[in-house]
RNA sequence: GCCGAAGUGGCGGAACGGUAGACGCGCCGGUCUCAAAAACCGGUGGGGUUAAACCCGUGUGAGUUCGAAUCUCACCUUCGGCACCA
């Protein structure tokens, strides 16, 4: 695509851009030191996938991190601002399908081809710490971490009905479906019965409630209190002893245990193990055509909320303990068989589900709490409301909030069931059917069962020479050298786990690879990532509140568990950046409406495209790409080129007191303002701001009311607080003026309160609240003075006159406000 | 359906109880030029006026307040999240 006409740069950015960036390189500018005095400070942002090409979304990631791990760095702090790449994953395997490049080849020839990229934005990267998930070197952790998890009970292998993309040919987490779609190539989702390995997150699941910690956004907090979804309940049994089965009692799960006496029906999901065998002879057949019938529906239409209720009864019943009723078994796909005991009893008078189930099968609708002027009549919706226990045996009369505990008490004293807590999140299904992830650890034995590769021959290589069929056959299970190997128990002829783990694992702790990239002996040398985590500032867009960002906190609490590091939370604070939008959408390949920096780096320079990006909007909302926006940029770092540049040779030697202290209060200002947005990422106001002070620089200097010293003082003010943002044309610019190398070993500047306050102000004059004029008067002028002046405006009179003043409202420094009548 | 965020010039946005529209884009007029671009100067919410004054204006309607874009309530719209979780 063909960037927009520009206007050009005065300076030749080119040069100066590959200038600097050569010198920071020889002069080690951003070599870290684990050794340095200074309190350290973390600041990391999410690392990219290297799908090829770096555009305009990563550039406005990467520089609003960049810009304020520098700001932190010219505060005074050791910053590691680490940078790697997110490298195993479908697409490259993908390219291998589709094109026949090797998913290796593809992905660090894109990995170079977006360093190069990367480092054209001026980035203060230290690549010797750069982490590439897709190496050995780093996956032999994730299985070291898999192999660790499973001694302590934090990985076991289950038989479970799956998510399974049929377009990605794999099985997928919970949080990888996103509304019965998958989340990376939004095909249907569809669902299989399979064995899988899956990390025991559900164990952390009320430790990760616990957000009290961290400083995250509420809305990533929300989403992650949303998913676990707490509920406390009452698993409460139905017996089934009377069916000839195994088991004797059904289990249900409710957090309405005070409506336990309004069951009259009970619902299975078509999933539940018991479903057939539960179901009568003469049933049988419409049950199991119900039940294939409901398997074949996709996760989409099992979704709908607003699609009728459907069932079919199995012929059988159980018996509420409780009463000693009789209540009919259905199945229903209403019921979802990953949730509780996928087994609820149906209350269809406090309930709207069970309702209009009860509706269509013409079942009893019992009600047992009483709203308040309950009239005995027939009811026309669910009531869900608080009330009085009716129809309850001896609970009749108490409220029903009374009840749920009264109730629940005498069922566990009769143990016809427990107080349960239950959670919507499920454990994390790590098994992936495909080639390009890291293997997992385990060989099976015919005799030993799943036996762990010991952790002397880690890591399991992933092999090279696999063959990548577009028929969905997982290479690793077609590649017979890989897959055909001894027992580490026994040593008996048996096979490779084939399947490869979840990326999201890679992702789960490469924040502590960083502190230690190139650590042999374990995932993380101890005493350096003490050092450096837990992460002060984390950054990166919105998408992974349910993925990544919960993924990690578990990651971490477990192996502080095993003893591994000494603190409970990954990312102390996290700030989430917008997206850029162009022509009206996110950018994506596909629409094809990218934007990629690399044409308006060639033509206006880094600088001016990061000043842009940061300048569209506030940093957290994005906003959208405007091909003469850029423009803006262009012209601001112009003027600043061209003021410093400027001949000061004819500016006066001295000046008004009252100049100096203006110009002081600018600078002051501007400091103070610029160092509040960036501490805040309001990179746009900031901005805003520094173009303002420009130009008010170079209105003193062709005014000639600053003398060459002050605005050299000034000038190198500016190019201090521009250099976060414009880090090479500051660099040039602080050598022009005769500064030592560099602008970014420099102190940020402070500045002084006292210098800032106006001693005169422009007062607001109004009259009922209404503005009639401005006075510029002394800012300490008391209610009174102020009073008298106001009173004597000729712009207010004419609106007091005839009127009495019935009140004055005075606010010092600022506005003074006369009510009249 | 539930929860959350947001609605401000032609556009991106600023102000978040006290001058609405900072800063920038775009546009209009001027200077320079043979001409254009760039640069520079001026203008740029609507009405009104020779010019002022003045009136209207921050999604809609009410309210609180001396004073509301900002706080409260209701509604509309948009965007996110959740959504048969028993």
């Amino acid at each position: 695509m063909a960037i927009a006409k520009t206007i050009d740069t005065k300076f030749s950015h080119n040069n100066i851009e590959a200038k600097w960036r050569s010198m920071w390189e020889k002069n080690h500018t951003y070599k870290i030191s684990d050794e340095s005095k200074k309190e350290r400070w973390y600041e990391l942002t999410m690392y990219p996938y290297p799908s090829g090409d770096l555009h305009v979304g990563h550039w406005f990631a990467m520089t609003g991190a960049d810009i304020h791990a520098r700001y932190k760095r010219m505060n005074g702090y050791n910053v590691l601002h680490p940078m790697g790449f997110d490298a195993f994953g479908l697409n490259a395997e993908n390219a291998a399908i589709q094109r026949g490049i090797h998913p290796h080849k593809w992905t660090m020839d894109n990995i170079s081809r977006m360093k190069k990229q990367l480092d054209t934005l001026g980035p203060m990267y230290d690549w010797d710490r750069q982490v590439i998930t897709c190496l050995p070197e780093y996956y032999k952790w994730n299985q070291w971490f898999f192999l660790q998890f499973l001694k302590n009970d934090l990985a076991y292998k289950g038989f479970a009905p799956v998510n399974w993309c049929p377009s990605c040919v794999t099985v997928l987490a919970n949080e990888q479906v996103i509304d019965g779609i998958c989340e990376r190539c939004d095909t249907e989702v569809t669902h299989k019965d399979m064995d899988q390995w899956f990390l025991r997150i559900t164990k952390y699941a009320d430790e990760l409630l616990d957000q009290e910690s961290i400083d995250w956004p509420d809305r990533i907090k929300t989403m992650q209190t949303n998913w676990i979804g707490r509920s406390e309940g009452v698993e409460f049994e139905f017996d089934i002893s009377h069916c000839n089965l195994e088991e004797t009692k059904l289990k249900t799960f409710t957090t309405r245990i005070d409506t336990a006496f309004g069951v009259t029906f009970v619902v299975m999901a078509p999933e539940h193990p018991l479903a057939s065998s539960i179901t009568s002879k003469s049933e049988l057949e419409s049950v199991q055509n119900y039940i294939s019938k409901s398997r074949q529906s996709t996760e989409i239409e099992r979704l709908a909320t607003d699609r009728e209720k459907t069932g079919v009864f199995t012929g059988s019943y159980c018996i509420n303990q409780l009463t000693g009723e009789q209540i009919p078994i259905f199945i229903g796909d209403y019921v979802l068989a990953s949730y509780g005991t996928g087994v609820v009893m149906g209350v269809p008078a406090h309930d709207q589900r069970d309702f209009e189930f009860a509706k269509k099968y013409d079942l009893e609708i019992r009600v047992v709490i009483a709203e308040e002027n309950y009239d005995q009549t027939e009811i026309s919706e669910a009531y869900i409301g608080p009330g009085i226990q009716i129809n309850s045996g001896n609970f009749d009369g108490l409220s029903n909030m009374q009840g749920k505990i009264e109730i629940a008490n005498h069922i566990e004293k009769e143990k016809f069931g427990n107080k349960k807590v239950n959670y919507k999140m499920r454990d994390w299904l790590i098994s992936r059917q495909r080639y390009w992830g890291t293997p997992i650890p385990i060989i099976y034995c015919n005799d030993c069962g799943a036996v762990p590769v010991p952790e002397e021959d880690l890591p399991v290589i992933l092999p090279e020479d696999a063959e990548f069929l577009p028929t969905g056959e997982s290479p690793l299970a077609l590649h017979e050298e890989f897959v055909n190997v001894k027992c580490p128990d026994c040593n008996k002829p048996s096979k490779r786990e084939t399947d490869t783990m979840d990326t999201f694992v890679d992702s789960s702790w490469y924040f502590l690879r960083y502190t230690s990239p190139k650590f042999s002996e374990s995932a993380f040398d101890p005493s350096t990532a003490k050092l450096w985590n837990p992460v002060d500032q984390y950054t990166g867009g919105v998408e992974h509140a349910v993925m990544h960002l919960l993924y990690s906190r578990f990651f971490v609490k477990a192996i502080r568990d095993l003893g591994l590091i000494d603190y409970d939370e990954p990312f102390d604070r996290l700030f989430n950046q917008g997206t850029i939008i162009y022509k009206g959408h996110k950018m994506s390949k596909s629409r094809g409406n990218v934007i990629a920096p690399d044409e308006y780096v060639e033509a206006v320079g880094a600088d001016v495209v990061r000043t842009y990006l940061m300048f569209i909007g506030p940093w957290e909302q994005g906003g959208e790409w405007n091909d003469s926006g850029i423009n803006g940029a262009v012209r601001w770092l112009n003027k600043v080129w061209d003021l410093v540049h400027s001949n000061t040779s004819l500016l006066p030697n001295e000046i008004s007191e009252d100049l100096v202290n203006q110009n002081n209060r600018i600078k002051n200002q501007t400091i103070k303002k610029v160092t509040e947005d960036i501490d805040k990422f309001k990179y746009n106001t900031g901005i805003a701001s520094l173009m303002e002070f420009t130009n008010q620089l170079i209105e003193l200097n062709s005014s000639k009311k600053i003398t060459s010293d002050q605005l050299r003082d000034t000038i190198e003010t500016l190019l201090l607080l521009i250099s976060p943002i414009a880090p090479h044309i500051s660099e040039e610019l602080w050598e022009y003026i005769g500064n030592e190398f560099s602008v970014h070993q420099s102190e940020w500047p402070r500045y002084d309160e006292t210098l800032i306050d106006d001693p005169t102000v422009t007062f607001i004059v109004q009259v009922n609240g209404r503005v009639r004029d401005k006075i510029t008067l002394a800012s300490d002028i008391s209610e009174n003075e102020a009073k008298n002046v106001a009173l004597e405006s000729p712009k207010i009179k004419p609106h007091i006159s005839g009127k009495s003043l019935n009140r004055v409202i005075f606010v010092p420094g600022k506005l003074i406000n006369l009510v009249v009548s």
